[in-house]
DNA sequence: TTCCGACAGTGGGGTCGCAAT
DNA sequence: ATTGCGACCCCACTATCGGAA
């Protein structure tokens, strides 16, 4: 870090020239400017500009926080903390580093009597923040910046700056599994420095993500040849292994080694020395059926106890791909080739299980192997093109996920108020299903699958049918039947019926349906024997 | 000119761990 | 001991921009 003082700059309307560092007005500034315009095109430059003007200390800071991101990661401060108003500051006189140092000492405090610690620091920055700024950094802390540009356009905005092909620069970051870190070495060194940026094992990167389709037919129609691999319902985990290091990363890149031992020791069991293998974590009963997504998702967060944890709930490793093997490099190989290359490495109790269609010939047998797998109580099949390489980062349209959907008609029993681009309109539903009594039994939420016009549409309808108005919604007369789909059920504390909905998400209003025809309760259970309430 | 891929936004539920109550 | 909060797992879907076709 430089040594040269921050510059202060306490006239309000001050003229803001500065050499040494940059001031968080000036970011305030361009995030509302970027916020302002829909053009990417637009957001773009004025990033880059934003970019261009910062110094190298101030690099790793303003990077991340014209992303919508926060160096430090999280830090544990959330409405509770932030929620009290400070009185703004008259004029701005933050500089970006300073902002960081403060939340830098924010992320350090635990202990007892921390909130109250965290709640002063907060409110000591933001007392020195004026009403811009500190309206920047609420959006920065809680993670909802909504200007419209996160990491994707920081990265073009970071090559229009830079000079470097947009599609390196996106390149190095997947590779890295760090926008910082790119941005740094690409300010400091130019776009030479994005070779630097190579597969390496114990440095994960980000994984390749699954588009949805609605069959098996649909998915093998628009892929050709293809694999068709069970899709476990477990947590995505990246292993590498070094020798006798082995790290484990989740989907975003957090390092869980410590909470899996068991998994650890499976890769050393592996006849390799180097790799890093794509996989899915999950845990099996001792009938060897896959237990909840609760269950496995409940041992793999397990910190304190692991030894316990894993006692009580083991975890098995089920990979699918290979990334790298001995210092070669197989990101850009066809998924036929990395397959092969799994096979050699990967005995077949630890792969995930597979079929492959040439196409659409295949279709049948690719319908069976996903009802087989359905059978065996998993989630659904991943269909993967056998010619796409690893598109790290990207949600490639080569990996289709394939599960079955459920429907009910369901009754709104209230609407809470949108936020964002949803003020002012009616969008979290309610939902319930009918019990014996003929009264309704709440089954969880949802705020997806309208459309605008739906959401105008159910604002008006859901207004005339309130009954009660307060500050977070309505509740309604339960009248309103609409259909919803849902990937099945989960056990709940939350909700009355000891059960709720996952991802449930609206279809359509069926006003052609009154509520007394709504599902009930009962056969919503009676449809989903393996989760009892 | 039209189509479609990629992104951002809008939140859902559960579980764990920590701090406050 | 219990409760509340934040982080981090899983995730679906729509609107929009801008390059591809």
């Amino acid at each position: 870090m430089a040594s040269r003082p921050a510059v202060r700059i306490r006239a309000p309307g001050a003229v803001l020239v500065h050499h040494d560092c940059m001031l968080l007005t000036r970011l305030a500034e361009v995030s509302r400017e970027v916020a302002a315009t829909a053009a990417r095109s637009r957001k773009t430059a004025l990033l880059a500009e934003l970019f261009r003007e910062a110094e190298a200390d101030d690099v790793p800071i303003v990077i991340p926080y014209l992303a919508g991101r926060l160096p430090q990661g999280r830090l544990g401060v959330g409405w509770k903390v932030l929620g009290r108003s400070v009185p703004p500051a008259a004029g701005p006189s933050l500089t970006v580093r300073e902002v960081d140092a403060r939340l830098t000492e924010l992320g350090k405090v635990s202990g007892p009597g921390s909130q109250a610690e965290r709640t002063r620091i907060v409110g000591e920055l933001m007392g020195a923040a004026t009403g811009d700024e500190q309206r920047f950094l609420l959006g920065l802390l809680t993670g909802e910046v909504r200007q419209g540009a996160l990491d994707a356009v920081a990265v073009e905005g970071l090559a229009r700056a830079t000079g470097a092909d947009p599609a390196d620069v996106r390149r190095a970051v997947m590779l890295a599994g760090s926008l910082q870190t790119v941005a740094q070495a690409l300010l400091a060194d130019g776009p030479g420095a994005l070779e630097r940026f190579r597969l390496t094992v114990g440095r994960p990167v980000l994984p390749m993500l699954a588009h949805s389709a609605s069959s098996v037919a649909e998915a093998v129609d628009r892929l050709g040849a293809c694999a068709v691999e069970e899709k476990l319902d477990g947590i995505r985990v990246q292993v590498h292994r070094d020798g006798d290091t082995v790290r484990i990363h989740t989907r975003t890149l957090d390092d869980i080694t410590d909470r899996l031992p068991e998994v650890s020791a499976a890769a050393r069991r592996l006849p390799g020395e180097r790799f890093i293998l794509d996989g899915e974590v999950i845990s099996f009963d001792a009938g060897g059926r896959p237990r909840s997504f609760q269950e496995t998702a409940g041992r793999v967060g397990s910190r304190t106890d692991v030894a316990k944890a894993a006692a009580a709930v083991p975890v098995s490793p089920v990979f699918f791909d290979v990334l790298s093997v001995d210092g070669r490099d197989l990101l850009d190989l066809p998924l036929a080739e990395r397959h092969a290359r799994l096979t050699r490495l990967v005995p077949e109790p630890m792969r995930v299980r597979r079929t492959v269609a040439s196409g659409a010939a295949d279709i049948p047998e690719a319908e069976r192997f996903l009802a087989d797998t359905l059978a065996r109580g998993h989630e659904g099949v991943v269909v993967k093109a056998l010619d796409a390489p690893y598109s790290a980062g990207r949600r490639g349209a080569s990996w289709l996920k394939v599960k079955p959907v459920h429907t009910l008609d369901l009754v709104v029993l209230a609407a809470e108020w949108g936020h964002g681009r949803r003020t002012g309109k009616l969008s979290n539903l309610h939902l319930g299903a009918r019990d014996r009594d003929g009264a309704f039994t709440m089954l969880g939420k949802t705020f997806k699958g309208m459309t605008d016009a739906m959401l105008t549409w159910q604002t008006e309808r859901l207004r005339e049918l309130a009954v009660e108005d307060s500050g977070w919604g309505v509740r309604v007369r339960p009248e309103l039947v609409v259909e919803i789909a849902y990937d099945g059920l989960q056990r709940s504390s939350r909700y009355p019926a000891g059960v709720t909905l996952r991802f449930a998400r609206v279809i359509r209003y069926r006003e052609d349906k009154r509520p007394e025809e709504a599902d009930t309760v009962e056969a919503l259970l009676a449809a989903h024997p393996e989760v009892g309430p």
